[in-house]
This record gives C-alpha cells, sequence and structure tokens, in this order.
DNA sequence: ATTTTCGATGATAGCGCAATCATATCGGCG
DNA sequence: CGCCGATATGATTGCGCTATCATCGAAAAT
C-alpha cells in the first residue's frame, strides 16, 4: 500500500529515482533533501541522515542536468587544446583536470586541432552546455569565436600564448619571446648557418618569426626553412632534414618539437654526422624523452604543469565570486632553454 | 512597442536568448524553431530559412542542458581513462573523441588514476549527467561500480583489457598474452636470467603474471620483480634496474612501460653494458619515442589508435538503435612483439 | 462532392531540480 | 508573558526545452 498515493510516472520519465523518490522515503520535502546533499550545512543532522539512508535505500543518483538547468550552474568546465596526443598538452589536461575536480568541477574536453575553424564549430557545440568556464588555448581567434565568447559572458582563461589584450585572463608564453632565445643561445654557441623546420601551426610560426628576427638583429638574413603539416613526427624530421642537408651547408637545424628533432637527429646519425660537432639540433618542449635521447636533446621547456594550475586557480577563483571583476589579468610563466648536448 | 506583450524575464533568467525568442522574431512557435534547427526535414524550406535568419539575428545559442533535461538524451559520452599523460591513451582520448565528435556527440572526460576507488567516485558524478554512453578503461571494477553502471543502463564499452564477462561491450587485447607472449619471445632469444619493472597497476601485473607463467611453462622459477608506483619514469626505471644489476646476474630485463625501459637502457649505457649483448631490454606499449632510443627498443605495440575507433563505433551503433541487444560483444584487437635491437 | 491521407504547424504539459519566499519551532530576553 | 531573531523545513514556481497530441489546409483517393 505504500505506493497508493503514487501518480503513474509519465511515458517520458527515466525510470530512476528522482529527488521526490528519497524525499518519500525519508520521510521530507523534496527540497529538504536537495538541501541535504547540496548544502548540507542548512539541515539538522538527524534529517541529513535520514535523507543519507534515503539516498542508498533508492539507490539514487542525482540528475545534474536538472540540477543545471535549475540553478544556471552546470559546474562543467570547458578545457579547448588542439590535441593530447602531444605530451605538452596532455600535461596540461591532466593539472586542469586534476585542480578542477578536486573543487567538485568536471571537464568538457574538445580537441580543436590548430585552425580557428575548428576552433569555432567546437566552440558553439561547447557553449550550448553552458560551461560554468572556458580554458582556451592560444590567444588568435576567429571574429565570431570573440563574439560568441564575449557574449556569452563566463569566466574564460586563455593559455600557452602571450598577448596585452586577452579576452579575459592569460597564463601563457610569448612565442616569439622562445624564437629569439633560442637564436641568441644558438648564436652565442657560434652557429651561423641555420635550418629551420617548423609545423604549420600559427604558434610555432610566431616561434619561427622570433627566432629570424634574432638571427636578423644579429646580422643574419639567410636560413633555411621548412613547414610541415600536423601532426609533427619523427619521420617528418628526417624528411625535411635530409632535404636540407642534401642542399645547403648547414650547422644547426631548429624544429618546432622535440619530435622533429629527434627525426633530425635519427637522420644525422644515419648520415655519420657528428652531433654537436657538425650539426647541432635544437627541439621545443623538453618531452619526457627529450633527456633520453642520445646524445640528450637540447631544447626550450615549457611548463604546461604550472600553465594549468595556475590558469585552473584563475578560473576557479572567478567562479567562485563572478562578480569580482579580474578581466585583462595576465600571467606570463616564460620558459627555459635547456642546454644538452645536440647544440 | 514590439515588446509591449512581453512578461518581464524572471529574476532567475539567464539573460541569454531563447527558442521563444527566436520564435518570436520568426513569427513561428517555439516548436516549430526546436524542430526547424533539430529535425530540419519535418519543417518547410521556407520556415527553416525564417528561423535561420531569426537565429542570427538573436544570436540564440541552444541550451542542450534544457534539451537534454526535456529529451533525456544528453548527447553526451563519458571516456574514462587512467591518465592522458600516457601516449597509449593520449591516442584512444584523441580517436574516440574523433569519432564521436563528428556524430554530434560531446565528450566528458574523467581521470581515473589506476585504483577502483577513483573510478567509483569518478563514475558517480559522470553518471549524474546522464551520459548517453560510456567508454572505461579495464574490466576490473568495485562491486558498486558494476551495481551503477548496471542500473543505469546506457550503452558500455570497456576498452583495453579482456574478459569473458564484460558489463556490455569490450573492445581490448588480453594482458596475460602479452606476458606469455613476452616470455617465449625472449626465451627464444636465450635469455634465461630476467629481471623485471613493472608499475603498480592492476593491468601491469597481469603482464607480469602472463610473463611468469610463461617462464615456469619453460621450468623457469626464477625471477626479480621489482615494482614502481605510478606514473611510471625513467628515474624509477634507472633506480629500480640498478638495484636489479648491482644484486642480482640478469640477462634481460622486462619493463611495464616504453618509459621504464628507456631509463633501463640509460642505467646500463651508464655501466657500460652493452645492449642487448650483456643486457636486453624489453619495453611495453611501443610510444613514439621507442623507435627513436639508441639502441632502438624492442616492445609490444597496442594499437589504442584501433581499441578507440572500434569502441566508438560500437558505442555510436547501441546508441542509435538502443533496442537491438548486442551485450557481451567482444572484440580482440590483440598486439604485436616489436623486435628491435635491444633484445 | 466527400472522405481519406499526409505534411506542416501549434498548444500543452512536463523533464527533475533549486531559487525563493512562507511557515513553523524554539530559546533568549526585556 | 509575549516578542524577536535564528534555525529548520516546506510549498510553489519556473529554468528552456522537447514529446505528444491536436489542428488545419491541401492534395489524393473514392
Amino acid at each position: 500500500m505504500d505506493d497508493s498515493g503514487d501518480k503513474p510516472r509519465s511515458s517520458r520519465s527515466t525510470g530512476s529515482a528522482r529527488l521526490t523518490d528519497v524525499a518519500r522515503v525519508a520521510g521530507v520535502a523534496p527540497m529538504t533533501v536537495s538541501r541535504a546533499l547540496n548544502r548540507p550545512e542548512l539541515v539538522s543532522e538527524s534529517t541529513r541522515l535520514r535523507v543519507q539512508r534515503a539516498v542508498l535505500e533508492t539507490g539514487y543518483v542525482p540528475n545534474r542536468v536538472a540540477g543545471a538547468l535549475a540553478s544556471s550552474r552546470s559546474r562543467l568546465v570547458a578545457l579547448l587544446v588542439p590535441t593530447v596526443a602531444h605530451s605538452l598538452f596532455a600535461e596540461v589536461v591532466q593539472t586542469v583536470m586534476g585542480a578542477l575536480s578536486s573543487q567538485g568541477y568536471q571537464v568538457l574536453l574538445g580537441l580543436v586541432g590548430y585552425t580557428p575553424e575548428q576552433e569555432e564549430t567546437i566552440l558553439e557545440t561547447v557553449l550550448s552546455r553552458r560551461p560554468d568556464g572556458i580554458v582556451l588555448t592560444g590567444c588568435r581567434h576567429s571574429a565570431l569565436t570573440r563574439q560568441r565568447l564575449k557574449a556569452a559572458e563566463v569566466p574564460l582563461v586563455e593559455i600557452w600564448d602571450m598577448t596585452d589584450d586577452p579576452l579575459d585572463m592569460l597564463v601563457g608564453f610569448s612565442h616569439e619571446a622562445v624564437g629569439r632565445a633560442v637564436a641568441e643561445h644558438l648564436l652565442s654557441r657560434g652557429y651561423r648557418r641555420f635550418g629551420i623546420i617548423s609545423a604549420d601551426d600559427s604558434r610555432a610560426k610566431l616561434r619561427v618569426a622570433g627566432f629570424v628576427s634574432g638571427l636578423e638583429s644579429a646580422g643574419i638574413g639567410e636560413y633555411q626553412l621548412r613547414e610541415v603539416g600536423t601532426p609533427s613526427s619523427m619521420p617528418w624530421g628526417r624528411e625535411k632534414s635530409a632535404e636540407l642537408l642534401d642542399r645547403h651547408a648547414l650547422d644547426a637545424i631548429v624544429c618546432s618539437s622535440d619530435i622533429l628533432a629527434l627525426g633530425v637527429l635519427s637522420e644525422a646519425q644515419s648520415r655519420g654526422l657528428t652531433v654537436p660537432g657538425q650539426l647541432a639540433i635544437m627541439g621545443f618542449g623538453d618531452s619526457s624523452y627529450a633527456a633520453a635521447s642520445f646524445p640528450a636533446l637540447s631544447t626550450v621547456r615549457i611548463d604546461g604543469a604550472a600553465i594549468g594550475l595556475r590558469a585552473a586557480e584563475h578560473l576557479l577563483q572567478r567562479m567562485a565570486q563572478p562578480t569580482f571583476e579580474r578581466a585583462g589579468q595576465v600571467l606570463d610563466v616564460g620558459f627555459e632553454i635547456v642546454d644538452r648536448d645536440t647544440t
């Protein structure tokens, strides 16, 4: 007889227990169950325990879809990165998710590749989930993307790049500065005839631009540039460096990623070139295998974990106090030239 | 005067355009706008165009939170992997997301580490989003996890492991078989005195068990085992191999991941041991850098992309026809011993 | 001409939850 | 003793959308 008062569940119902079911079992109002679960400090100890028991008894799993609609808080953060098949971004994903999940947020991951068009498409569907915050890789967005982000008025952190004019918050580093620093480093080592192998991606190109401007500051106007598609890979590095070495007398090759540099290293070894004696090689990223190659790869270390962590912190702060305006906050985490055995 | 009939938006409203706003601008009923956007084949061409214009004019972004609540379809798939900071799982994430996003699904990523407890916690919050499908790494789940998954009645694919008794669908390979195959391979090469360095993770332990059983089949009962914590890293490999080599005369060391093997390789080189002459080394995973090490690392290739792709395909099929029962479907994608220069 | 069919559109009613305000209870205090 | 404020709980309403059924006009069938 204990369900004699129940209306039959509508045909649209999902079948699993709802808040009202828990409430009936616990002998309280639905609202009290909601509070017991979300704001336990507002209910008495005894009620909280009764609700807890009722939850176990009914096997209730809260429906956060409904909760999000009712409260306009999704507890969801969108994280948009080009790829996870690259240890640097994987590290960012790992740390961002660690920091956010400890605060009860879940992550909606979007892989946007390296083109603004993909970013635009993915952002649209992401915004339709009404995330409470967004972490976005890069600062170069399409006009539509910028407009949508502004209209959404959602806390936002751009990462992995640098600009004076962020959409909201920014945690990253200057790719141009990286390029210039690499140029200075290699010039100080005495290298003069440079090859460059770069991925066809806007941030890699910025680093190349910085590198070239560094060369020009030293009066060097000549260099050989080859572009490769994404994703970068060892074979790309081998192929392009073979092309470069066949046609030009070079004493150093600079790569837009460690994996390309490893390919160059293979090519050099297959040609019997001593490294760095006859050919110096420079990578980017300081991936876990950079130190493991033989000879150990000189590279540029980017602290992806720091970027992810600070980005998450900034976002959490803003999501906790949405009124406190701190737009325009910019953090440059820098980088470090790691001088191993290939330069 | 054109808003004279509007009720003021309630204080709970979010401020952005809703379906009814688009409907008013387009001069149709809200339901027609919903259809024009989600089932365009059900509305006339002219209505569809008017709605399209109204959407642009209002800057409407659909609210899929509300849509999901109303339709009981979230268009969300939960993807639970131990970590993305490991190229094998990154590859899975990459391919699963590629396949799902092309069909309009978004991915809720969960990083569950290597313990059933974490999986349990994360699964609970994941289920509260009412995903349309779940991809779960591994087949060993806590009782509560199994119970919740069964109660949720959501299409599910377990990956990266093998069992006769999957919860629903399964795409993976047998870790024990990997271990046995590695044992046979090394035994056929003549190695007899083995060290094992394994991560403290249940699937790695299965591979160890398979390896040991392979040794025992050959009448070898002695071997040296060291466990390391997660995440595996080169320093762990170096440290544990140093310990092993100090105390035991070994002619081969088997590792539960390529990154550990690379550490072992460094240690061997630092001791002036020839590889594989004085010490053979075996990795697992065939990470991108395995072929790049010097000497190139012998390892076990797992086709993470194939696993991700097939898992996504199975899931899409089931989500499209939820009535068509195919529970119990199991796909073994196998593995391959990659015999490079360290064995 | 009348009925049937079908495509297109609209009206209504929830989906499951939390914001909000109303109500009840209780001890402390003038 | 009655009033006040704090604390605990409940009733109501609506978040924005889609399932469902009703309606309506026009073409097709009788």
